[in-house]
RNA sequence: GCGCCCGUAGCUCAGCGGAUAGAGCAGCUGCCUUCUAAGCAGUUGGCCGCAGGUUCGAAUCCUGCCGGGCGCACCA
């Protein structure tokens, strides 16, 4: 078999590459192409912002810069003891030699709280705890309720690339990419939710090597019927006949090769036919999008193929910057901090990933004029990314105040503990596993709701069964791999995406019932009144939202998110078992429990879209 | 051989320099003539892989081991 047959590009967002010629499947790698605010408080301009940490943190830092004669960090984090306490003075002690509880004292004593917080105290070594006002939180949180971005700044708007999916050309979507098109879209859609400039880019595997074989298969068969076989779905099938006859026929596999250098040098009706590949794959693609609620249209579709004609200008480019070295035939660059070379064109003058990478980067920085590049593809491409940015860097594609990270994620495994695959071995295609999703919570939402009219339980068991998938890829640290397990994501109980949904479900049940009693006309919002602990508490977490919304935006850890949400879950399932809201003693108080739970709806409403999970009113 | 990541309750995971290590599931106790019990409250359960070190203070930082996963030049 010649070299130049040895795989299908692409698929580099897949988690971890398909065997590779050594591992355990034993089988040569060639072999396995067909796997693979302004805070609005009263006096308060719009400088200020609803963060509580952030109010907090700078009245502290006042004081604290008072105390130490210089600026200091006075740690200012959510307390098991209180609502906020602020660790500082202890390391502010060690810095000025003074006992910790003197120190704390001498913070307090420069502390101006008034109005925010009615309990200051200083305990153990040196921990300055905090009690927030109950009017500061009530008028915070009612601000809050006024706010259509729930107390998140919008930003003045970097330009985001965030390069994720990935699927490869005439292959199927599987688990593979799972967690990069999941994790991915999240990260679109959260930057663009804080006002970034977000461009989506869908970097398909389009061209190479394999396509030789493709097209010949498609003309074989005659466009009609190809299209046709191609556009019921499976083209995994369609690879794997084609390679089968490329492999038993030799004179197929003499008009494949052939067909390769008419591809490369642009041959009209090669790249007519290559073209049709492409569009029928991605009409593939788009469909488990569609079904995945993804965000990736046709217009992100940007695949290698888009960077062929950049290639060798790059490299005569990096050749002119003295970057390029020759080495066993192969041009290459060496990138400082990395023993082993990039290599920006092979030996035999083809061009690989990496020349591919560079040039994408060159054109998001140059061309697209972007900040911030992010990659969402699975950890064990960290090395490969780490050399492509420094590389970049040293060429000068990559300057400040620009920056490209590699988000990488570990794998999806089964309940065996090895890679996620089907019974028989396979991977596990997407849209199979999304429709045995979605079956699963059709079968749990006729149990537990059979008085839903069957349209709204399928539409229910959608968005439970496809948020429960998303939820569980997103549930945990995304660097560690995790266990794909039905019976956990779909429980009904516990941190999933369905007691979230229940949740929300729940309160729009009371909200409903609120307007029925209201005849029609909704109730205007009093003051918030957070006379119980469940009632204060629920308030303090929803409060929390934007703190953890501007975290996730920066390190892209979703989890902190998820966890968030099932946080002001739990505190709103706490304040509905123990406080009335339509019966509650007085109109008053009535309005503002309507309002708390208004505002609770919203912040699970908005939380779950960042994330891409839908939430059903009625479930 | 070099490098990266992960080892926390029976299970799945948070916490990553600060007070008695948290949550969910599973187990056990309670709670529906009342807004969706797909729920809530309580409870049992941990030499935070091991050993050193740094620090007033370490699950958290450093070093070395052990265990698991993954990378390491013409596949993407």
């Amino acid at each position: 078999m010649p070299p130049e047959y040895v795989g299908l590009r692409g698929d580099r967002r897949v988690a971890s590459r398909p065997c590779s010629s050594r591992d355990e499947c034993g089988r040569p790698a060639e072999l396995e192409l067909g796997r693979a605010v302004a805070f609005a408080y009263p006096s308060a301009p719009r400088e200020r912002t609803f963060l509580m940490i952030k109010i907090l943190a700078a009245r502290f830092a006042a004081a604290f810069s008072a105390v130490a004669g210089h600026p200091f960090d006075p740690a200012v984090r959510v307390s098991q003891f209180s609502d906020f306490q602020a660790n500082g003075a202890l390391a502010l002690a060690r810095q000025l030699g003074r006992p910790p509880r003197e120190v704390a004292a001498a913070v307090v004593a420069h502390l101006d709280l008034a109005g925010i917080a009615d309990e200051v105290s200083v305990a153990g070594p040196g921990y300055i705890n905090v009690n927030m006002a109950a009017g500061f939180l009530a008028a915070s949180a009612a601000a809050l309720l006024g706010d259509a971005r729930l107390g998140v700044q919008e930003r003045a708007g970097e330009r985001v690339v965030v390069d994720y999916s990935g699927p490869n050309v005439a292959k199927e979507l599987h688990v593979g990419h799972l967690r990069s098109t999941v994790i991915g879209d999240a990260t679109a859609r959260t930057l663009e939710w804080l006002g970034h400039d977000v461009v989506r880019a869908n970097h398909l595997g389009d061209w190479g090597t394999p396509f030789g074989l493709l097209i010949e298969h498609l003309l074989d068969l005659g466009e009609t019927a190809a299209a046709h076989d191609l556009s019921v779905g499976d083209l995994d099938a369609f690879y794997v006949a084609a390679r089968a006859k490329f492999d038993a026929d030799p004179a197929f596999a003499d008009r494949a090769r052939s067909r390769v250098v008419a591809l490369q040098s642009g041959d009209p009706e090669t790249l007519r036919l290559w073209r049709l590949l492409v569009a029928e794959s991605e009409r593939s693609f788009l469909a488990v999008y569609a079904t995945l609620g993804v965000t990736l249209s046709p217009a992100d579709f940007q695949g290698e193929s888009f960077y062929n004609p950049m290639l060798a200008p790059l490299v005569s480019e990096l050749d002119g910057l003295g970057l390029l070295r020759p080495s066993e035939g192969a041009q290459c660059v060496f990138p400082q901090g990395f023993s082993i070379p990039l290599i920006v064109r092979k030996r035999d003058g083809g061009f690989g990933y990496p020349a591919t990478d560079l040039a994408a980067i060159r054109y998001r920085t140059q061309e697209l004029k972007a900040d911030r590049l992010v990659y969402v593809v699975g950890s064990p491409q960290h090395q490969h990314f780490e050399m492509v940015f420094q590389t970049a860097r040293e060429a000068g594609w990559l300057a400040e105040p620009a920056r490209a990270e590699h988000i990488g994620f570990g794998q999806i495994l089964g309940a065996d503990g090895r890679k996620l695959a089907s019974r028989s071995g396979d991977t596990v295609k997407l849209a199979a596993l999304l429709t045995e999703a979605v079956d699963r919570a059709a079968r749990i939402v006729a149990a537990k709701n059979p008085e839903l009219d069957p349209a709204e339980q399928a539409a229910v068991a959608y968005a439970v069964g496809v948020g429960a998938v998303k939820y569980a890829d997103l549930a945990g640290d995304r660097i560690k791999d995790y266990v794909f397990d039905w019976d956990r994501m779909l429980s009904t109980t516990g941190d999933t995406a369905a007691y979230l949904q229940y949740t929300y479900a729940r309160i729009q049940s009371v909200l409903r019932r609120s307007e029925e009693s209201a005849s029609g006309v909704s109730a205007v919002e009093g003051p918030l009144l957070l006379d119980s602990s469940a009632e204060r508490a629920l308030a303090l977490a929803l409060l929390g939202f934007a703190d953890v919304v501007e975290e996730v935006a920066e390190t892209l850890q979703f989890h902190k998110l998820t966890g968030y949400l099932q946080s002001v879950a739990g505190a709103f399932t706490a304040f509905y078992d123990s406080c009335p809201i339509l019966r509650a003693p007085s109109p008053e108080v009535r309005a503002s429990r309507l309002g708390l739970s208004r505002l609770t709806a919203r912040v699970l409403r908005q939380g779950l879209d960042l994330v891409g999970i839908v939430t059903p009113d009625r479930m």
